[in-house]
DNA sequence: AGTTAAACCTGGTTGC
DNA sequence: TGCAACCAGGTTTAAC
């Protein structure tokens, strides 16, 4: 499911309700991608602070007292969703995780289970930076220029849609936005990223930011099992212009939206409209 | 070195 | 109706 709109909005929904939240107990279900970790014997007491995302993670860091007791990577996979819930019942079949707390149960239901959640010291020690040091840069980050972003996009000769989906030149757009990104961006998904020129690259770009700022928005996508925090689901999956409309008119153009398997994805574009 | 398959899981949908 | 095949929002790991 989830794509960096929806870890945002996930984000949102949990962090001012905990932060400050005085945890009780740890449960884990099922195993997910990797295990815990070094983590301590007994999480009762620790302090939640501010949570943050990074890329598709979410970091939600402990204290006890003032003092920092490590925390939580927080991974959401294909199929995750977080819920903060007054009064958890008991774990359903797909709940792995819940963080009971004075403030409610944070719980993660995740079926797939390629979802993941790792203690760390820091997002500076291992496992939280070996996993975040992969990622390239945030998308609404100013520090990214269309400039830096071209210059990235040069030293790679893999289809475009492979390596916007890597992350190594912004992070965050998954399937659906990477896809609907390059249709606003009007490139085809198979041309070698090290063919676009600055100005496309600018343009590339602008859509990916535009594409995922009105995703969240809207609340993320919800395509099958994504909710936030309160259960309720997103809109943008109504908008989207292609993703998932394979054969059904380009909204430019009028053609069949085609479907094609590149980097192991499904990928929707209009072969008119997005020109090699 | 850089690009592309295989792997991890479960469940819903499609087609014979 | 039953069952096999295929598909799904991600990312690491192994293999060309």
């Amino acid at each position: 499911m989830p794509e960096l709109p929806e870890v945002e909005v996930t984000r949102r929904g949990i962090a001012a309700p905990l932060a400050g939240a005085v945890v009780h107990t740890l449960r884990l279900g099922k195993p997910l991608r990797w295990p815990l970790g070094r983590a301590p014997a007994s999480f009762a007491g620790l302090t939640i602070g501010d949570i943050t995302r990074r890329g598709k993670y979410l970091w939600l860091p402990l204290t006890r007292g003032a003092v920092p007791e490590g925390g939580l990577l927080l991974h959401l996979g294909m199929s995750g969703s977080l819920g903060l819930h007054a009064r958890a019942g008991e774990p359903g079949p797909h709940d792995h995780f819940d963080l009971v707390t004075d403030r409610g149960t944070l719980r993660l239901n995740d079926p797939r289970r390629f979802g993941a959640v790792v203690w760390s010291a820091s997002l500076g020690d291992d496992p939280a930076a070996t996993l975040l040091a992969r990622l390239g840069p945030e998308p609404f980050d100013p520090e990214l220029t269309p400039q830096r972003f071209h210059a990235t996009l040069k030293q790679r000769r893999a289809p475009i849609k492979a390596v916007l989906l890597s992350g190594d030149a912004v992070v965050g757009a998954g399937n659906i936005y990477t896809c609907e990104a390059l249709f606003q961006a009007a490139i085809h998904p198979a041309l070698r990223a090290d063919r676009i020129s600055l100005p496309r690259a600018d343009r590339l770009l602008a859509a990916v930011r535009q594409t995922l700022g009105r995703a969240l928005a809207l609340g993320g996508s919800t395509l099958r099992d994504f909710t936030d925090v309160h259960g309720a689901s997103g809109a943008y999956q109504a908008e989207a212009a292609v993703y998932g409309r394979e054969g059904q008119p380009c909204p430019r153009c009028g053609a069949p939206v085609k479907r094609r398997v590149m980097a192991q994805r499904s990928t929707y574009f209009c072969a008119i409209c997005q020109k090699r």
